[in-house]
DNA sequence: TGACGCTCATTA
DNA sequence: AATGAGCGTCAA
C-alpha cells in the first residue's frame, strides 16, 4: 500500500461532519488572502478537503488546498470551476488547523502561512517517471541474429544480463556505451524500457543500531523521554542539560522510540548549516542521511523532500525554522534543539517564533514536543514552573569533563595598551594554553574590523544612506557595509566631508583587528577567524571544525557563530573579548540573551578530559549578568530577570506585541502613525507606548514607527490589535506589520 | 499622444 | 502574488 493511499483512507474518516456533495467548496490558495475562496466543483470530480486543486483565479491559473465546505459569503454568480485535482497526496487535517492556528494567533493572512507549507513551487507536477533497461525476453522475437553487434552493443547486453534492470545513466557509466547505443538496442527490441515509480531519495532509519553507551544521568533522561513519546498524546518536555551533558545523545532515544511506531520525526535546529558535527552524530546513530530543510537546499532537492514528507517516505526530518510547515502526513514527535535561541524567530514576512508554533503544532497532532537547551529561555522555565510543560534535567558534563571555571578580568584595573583589546591577563592565559598545546577561543560579536569609522579632523562619520546605523568597515575587502541591509561602500582614501587625507580612524574592535592583534601577540600561532562572512555554508563550517579537530588551529576568533554546538576536545580556553557588548541597548532580552550567548560560550572550553578556563573582559564587574555568568548560578540570575519583568509586567508575565509603521516617505509614515495611535485602545491591562520612532528608524530606505501593546495575561491580544487596526485606514504606501511577541527592538 | 511609473483594488 | 484600471508626468 502506498504512504498516498494510506493518508486518504484514514484521515477524513472521522470528520463525518464535512462531506462534499460536489456543489461548491472553499479553497485556499497560497497567496497573502484573507481567507479560502469558493469554487463549483466540476460534475463527477470527487474532491476531499486538503486535496490539492487547480483553480481559476483573475486571469492567472493558481494551485491551492481545498480547505472545507464552501463559505457562502460570495455572489453566487461569481463562482468558478476548480480545474481538476493535483496527483499528489492530500495535505493532512492537522496542518490545514495549523496553518489556520498560526495565521489566528500572527495576525497573517490565512494564505500567507499556507504559503509556508507550499513553499516550493513544481512539488505538486506529477513525479516525473524514472526508466529503467533490461533485455528484452528472448522469447519475443530473434531481434538478436539480425542485429550488428558493435562492441559498445555488446558490452551494454553483457552488463544488462547480469545486472537488475537499470537506469540509462548507469549503464552509460558503467559500459562506457553513449546514450544512442542504448537507443538503438531499445529500437532494435533487444532492450526494453520499462516505466518505474521512482523509489523515495530517503532510506528508512536504521533502528537495529544498538543503543550508544549513555551515562547514567543520560539513561535516566532518555527513559523519561522515551516513555513521553510512548504515552503518544500531547506533552512539552525540557530537556534541561549543562553545555556537553550529551542532550543531543538523549533526545536521540525519543526520536528511535518515535521512528519505531512508524511515525515521521521533525527535528528543528538553530542555522541548520552550521550542523557537520551534528548530522555526523545523527548519522552514526541511524545510519541514514536525515531529510534535509533549510535554505541552501537545492530546488530539485527540495522539491523530493517536500514530497516524501507528504507521503510520509521521510521519517526524519532536520531543518531550521521553516522545516515545521512542511505537510507531513504523520508527524509522531517535534524536537527544538537550542530553544533559548533567537534565530527561531521569523522576523519577515509571517513573523513567528518557530518554539511556540512547534508547541502549537504539537497541541494540534496531540503529539510529544521536546524542547532541548543548556539556557533554556525565560519563557520556557516559567512554563515549567506553571507545570505546562515537564522538566528533565542533565545537571552534569558527560565523561570527564567538568564544567569550565569562569574569571572575570576588570578592564579598568588590567588595562590593554592603547588601541589594544586583549588584557595582560588573557594574553598571559593564551600564551599558557599554547605552550601547553591547547587550543584558545576568542569570542567577539562583532563582524569586520571596526564598528566606526570617524574623521579624526572634522568628526565625520561614515553612515549608512538606508539605515541609521555606522557602516562597518571590512578591511579585507576594503569595503565600508552596513550590517542591516547590506550597503557597501568602497573605503575611501580621505574623509568625503572635509576632504582630509589619512584622518580617517577606526573606532573600537571587530574581530578582524582583533585577529591583527593576535597576530602580532602571537607571530608563531595558527590562527583563524570565524564569522558569518567567511563561514558561509555547511561546507566551509564542516571544514573549519575539521581543521580545529586536527589541530591545525590554535587560537580561533569568531562571532556568534562559535557559541553553536560545537565539541572541541582541546579547546581549553575561551576569552570574552567584550562581555559587556550587548547588555545596553535597554532591550527586554537584552540581559538575557548575553547570558545565553557567554554561557554557551563558555561551555566550548573543557569538553574533553582537559578542564577547561572561561576569562570574561569587562569594564562592569558589578553587572548581575557578569556576576551569575560568573557564579555559574543560571536559578539566581533567572530569578532577578523574572522579577524584573515581573514588575514590569513583561513577558513571560505580561503579554507583548509591536506594531512597525513603514514606507518610503517619512511624512506619510509619520500621519500614519499618529493616525493609529490616536485610535490606540485604552483599558485594564492595556499599555500602548508609541509611536516612536523605532531604534533603526530609518531601515533599508524606509522610515520606521513602532508602537509596543503590553497587556496582561488575559487579554485577547490579537483581537484588540485586530479592532484596533481596522478603525484606520492606512494608505497602501504604509505597511504595518504586526509582531506577536516581539524579539526584536529594532 | 503614447509610453512609463505609481498606487490601489481585485481575485471566488 | 499577479494583474489591470486609473491617474499623473513627460518628452516628442
Amino acid at each position: 500500500m502506498s504512504a498516498a493511499k494510506a493518508i486518504s483512507g484514514n484521515l477524513f474518516d472521522d470528520d463525518p461532519a464535512f462531506q462534499v456533495t460536489g456543489e461548491t467548496i472553499s479553497v485556499l490558495p497560497p497567496l497573502p488572502l484573507a481567507g479560502p475562496y469558493d469554487y463549483l466543483v466540476p460534475e463527477g470530480l470527487n474532491v476531499q478537503p486538503g486535496d490539492f486543486v487547480e483553480i481559476p483565479l483573475g486571469r492567472q491559473t493558481q494551485r491551492g488546498v481545498v480547505w472545507g465546505k464552501a463559505r457562502g459569503d460570495v455572489d453566487p454568480a461569481k463562482l468558478r470551476e476548480i480545474y481538476g485535482v493535483l496527483q499528489a497526496p492530500p495535505m493532512a487535517d492537522v496542518t490545514r488547523k495549523f496553518v489556520d492556528w498560526v495565521s489566528a494567533y500572527t495576525m497573517a493572512p490565512q494564505g500567507a502561512v499556507l504559503r509556508m507549507a507550499m513553499s516550493v513551487a513544481d512539488a505538486l507536477e506529477p513525479p516525473k517517471p524514472i526508466f529503467r533497461f533490461t533485455l528484452a525476453d528472448p522469447a519475443d522475437g530473434d531481434g538478436e541474429s539480425s542485429l550488428r553487434m558493435t562492441p559498445p552493443r555488446k558490452r551494454v547486453m553483457a552488463f544488462l544480463r547480469d545486472h537488475p534492470p537499470m537506469e540509462q545513466a548507469d549503464i552509460m557509466r558503467e559500459t562506457g556505451a553513449g546514450a544512442s547505443v542504448i537507443k538503438g538496442l531499445v529500437e532494435a527490441g533487444v532492450v526494453r524500457r520499462l516505466m518505474v515509480t521512482p523509489p523515495s531519495p530517503f532510506e528508512a532509519p536504521d533502528l537495529e543500531i544498538a543503543r550508544p553507551h549513555l551515562s547514567e544521568a543520560q539513561e535516566r533522561a532518555a527513559d523519561m523521554l522515551c516513555a513521553k513519546v510512548a504515552e503518544d498524546g500531547f506533552s512539552v518536555t525540557l530537556l534541561d542539560g549543562v553545555t556537553g551533558s550529551g542532550k543531543t545523545e538523549v533526545y536521540f532515544e525519543a526520536i528511535r522510540t518515535a521512528l519505531e511506531s512508524g511515525k515521521q520525526v521533525v527535528v528543528l535546529l538553530p542555522e541548520i548549516a552550521l550542523s557537520a558535527q551534528w548530522l555526523q552524530r545523527f548519522r552514526d546513530r541511524f545510519g541514514v542521511e536525515p531529510a534535509l530543510w533549510h535554505s541552501e537546499v537545492g530546488q530539485a532537492r527540495r522539491r523530493d523532500t517536500w514530497r516524501a514528507v507528504a507521503d510520509g517516505s521521510a521519517k526524519l526530518v532536520v531543518g531550521a525554522r521553516s522545516a515545521l510547515f512542511l505537510p507531513y502526513a504523520n508527524l509522531g514527535l517535534i524536537v527544538v534543539d537550542e530553544e533559548h535561541e533567537h534565530a527561531f524567530k521569523q522576523e519577515d514576512g509571517v513573523i513567528y517564533h518557530a518554539r511556540d508554533m512547534a508547541v502549537a503544532r504539537a497541541h494540534l497532532g496531540g503529539i510529544p514536543a521536546i524542547l532541548a537547551s543548556a539556557t533554556p529561555s525565560l519563557e520556557t522555565l516559567a512554563n515549567v514552573e506553571a507545570g505546562r510543560y515537564e522538566r528533565v534535567e542533565l545537571s552534569e558534563r558527560h565523561g570527564m569533563a567538568v564544567l569550565p571555571s569562569v574569571e572575570i578580568v576588570d578592564i579598568r584595573q588590567d588595562k590593554p595598551e592603547r588601541q589594544r583589546w586583549i588584557t595582560p591577563t588573557l594574553k598571559k592565559r593564551l600564551a599558557e594554553t599554547f605552550a601547553a598545546g591547547e587550543q584558545a577561543m576568542l569570542f567577539l560579536n562583532r563582524r569586520g574590523y571596526a564598528p566606526l569609522t570617524l574623521c579624526r579632523a572634522c568628526g565625520h562619520r561614515f553612515q549608512c544612506p538606508n539605515c541609521t546605523a555606522w557602516l562597518v568597515e571590512h578591511r579585507a575587502w576594503g569595503k565600508l557595509q552596513c550590517h542591516h541591509c547590506g550597503y557597501q561602500a568602497k573605503a575611501p582614501d580621505s574623509c568625503p566631508a572635509c576632504g582630509a587625507e589619512e584622518k580617517l580612524a577606526a573606532c573600537g574592535p571587530g574581530v578582524e583587528r582583533l585577529y591583527e592583534e593576535a597576530v602580532e601577540t602571537f607571530p608563531q600561532i595558527r590562527i583563524e577567524v570565524a564569522t558569518s562572512d567567511n563561514i558561509a555554508g555547511p561546507k566551509a563550517a564542516a571544514e573549519l571544525v575539521n581543521r580545529v579537530h586536527n589541530h591545525e588551529v590554535d587560537l580561533l576568533i569568531g562571532t556568534q557563530i562559535l557559541a553553536k554546538g560545537y565539541h572541541f576536545p582541546m579547546l581549553t580556553l575561551v576569552g570574552v573579548v567584550d562581555a559587556d557588548l550587548g547588555l545596553a541597548g535597554g532591550d527586554l532580552r537584552a540581559a538575557e540573551r548575553s547570558y545565553q550567548l557567554m554561557t554557551q560560550v563558555a561551555g566550548r572550553a573543557g569538553r574533553g578530559d582537559r578542564p577547561g578556563m572561561v576569562l570574561l573582559q569587562t569594564a562592569d564587574p558589578s553587572n548581575r549578568v557578569i556576576k551569575a555568568i560568573a557564579a555559574g548560578d543560571r536559578d539566581a540570575f533567572n530569578e532577578v530577570e523574572l522579577s524584573q519583568r515581573m514588575t514590569h509586567g513583561m513577558p513571560p508575565h505580561g503579554r507583548l506585541a509591536a506594531l512597525i509603521i513603514s514606507g518610503k516617505k517619512e511624512n506619510e509614515v509619520d500621519e500614519a502613525a499618529w493616525r493609529i495611535g490616536r485610535a490606540a485602545p485604552r483599558g485594564d491591562g492595556i499599555v500602548v507606548l508609541g509611536p516612536a520612532p523605532a531604534p533603526l528608524s530609518l531601515l533599508r530606505g524606509r522610515y520606521r514607527r513602532r508602537f509596543l501593546i503590553r497587556t496582561d495575561k488575559q487579554v485577547r491580544l490579537q483581537a484588540m490589535i485586530h479592532d484596533w487596526l481596522s478603525k484606520v485606514k492606512t494608505p497602501g504606501s504604509v505597511r504595518v506589520q504586526i509582531d506577536i511577541d516581539p524579539y526584536s527592538f529594532m
